[in-house]
DNA sequence: TTATATTCTGAGACTCAATCTCAATAAGAA
DNA sequence: TTCTTATTGAGATTGAGTCTCAGAATATAA
């Protein structure tokens, strides 16, 4: 797998121990390129037949996210969505309020205008949420 | 008070009944620009004397947010902030990570460009949000 | 006005995603 | 392999928000 070793250097940098827990987790996140919730997560690991708690799925989710392997989406709804970050550039995304698809978009003007307007006010950008909440076209003309 | 007549129109078009605990909710949020949770609005309320219900604010939250009185912001930390629009321009927001100050924007190029990215996808743009996280001057230099 | 029907409210039960607890288990250094 | 320490899992807990339902308030009918 090649992202074995990736995820084996930030446990590291972590100070974490590398476990087979921490493996799915990982490998699951990377399975698809889908946006998905912890719980759809923790069952899709189950389903293949490995033993992981959500305590567990959760607590990895945390660990990848906060090293940049793994994107957390809010979206308002209560749910927190996941992406993997492998070969991805950067981008925000266009959620169809009616049937919940979501798909990824990215504009140079608008990431730079928001870098002029943050420092404008003298502040610094950690990070941003940019959602687009549409209606998709098989939604609106079914 | 100005706003008297936009509640009563809006809970008369909702088939609602003009009550003392949903003008004391309307007039708590008027109260500030600030962009306040559910539970500080509640303890507001209780400590200018008014007895009103979490149940109660909550649900007349949802109808002044339904009727575009009131906004609603989502910023991922699990409560929801509300801000009144009297006399608001459409705008959205900078969050300090570090003390949590809200302040406002807007940016026409940001606005146009949004339309253009959902009309290229051939959707329909229902709402956005925008927001970006940022240190703000006094906490990056104390 | 009084009677009757309908909506509204509040206290607390409930939901659900996410976090925490802690005894048992597993990783990894020596 | 032994020993130390981190990790795990089952289930308890948290906390924002929603729901329930009996009693209170308001509107409509008479």
């Amino acid at each position: 797998m090649a992202t074995y070793d990736q995820l084996k250097r930030v446990l590291k940098k972590e100070g974490l121990r590398y476990t087979q827990q921490r493996q799915s987790v990982w490998d699951e996140l990377c399975a698809t390129n889908d946006h998905r919730d912890a719980e759809e997560i923790y069952l899709a690991i189950r389903q293949s037949g490995l033993n992981v708690s959500r305590a567990t799925v959760y607590r990895t989710i945390d660990v990848l996210v906060k090293n940049k392997m793994v994107r957390k989406l809010e979206l308002g709804d209560g749910r927190a969505r996941y992406e993997h970050k492998v070969n991805a550039t950067h981008h925000d995304h266009l959620i169809c309020i009616q049937c919940g698809k979501i798909e990824e978009f990215m504009d140079e003007v608008i990431e730079s205008r928001q870098d002029e307007i943050v420092k404008k006010f003298g502040y610094k950008l950690v990070r941003h949420i940019h959602q687009l909440f549409i209606i998709c076209s098989e939604c609106e003309s079914p």
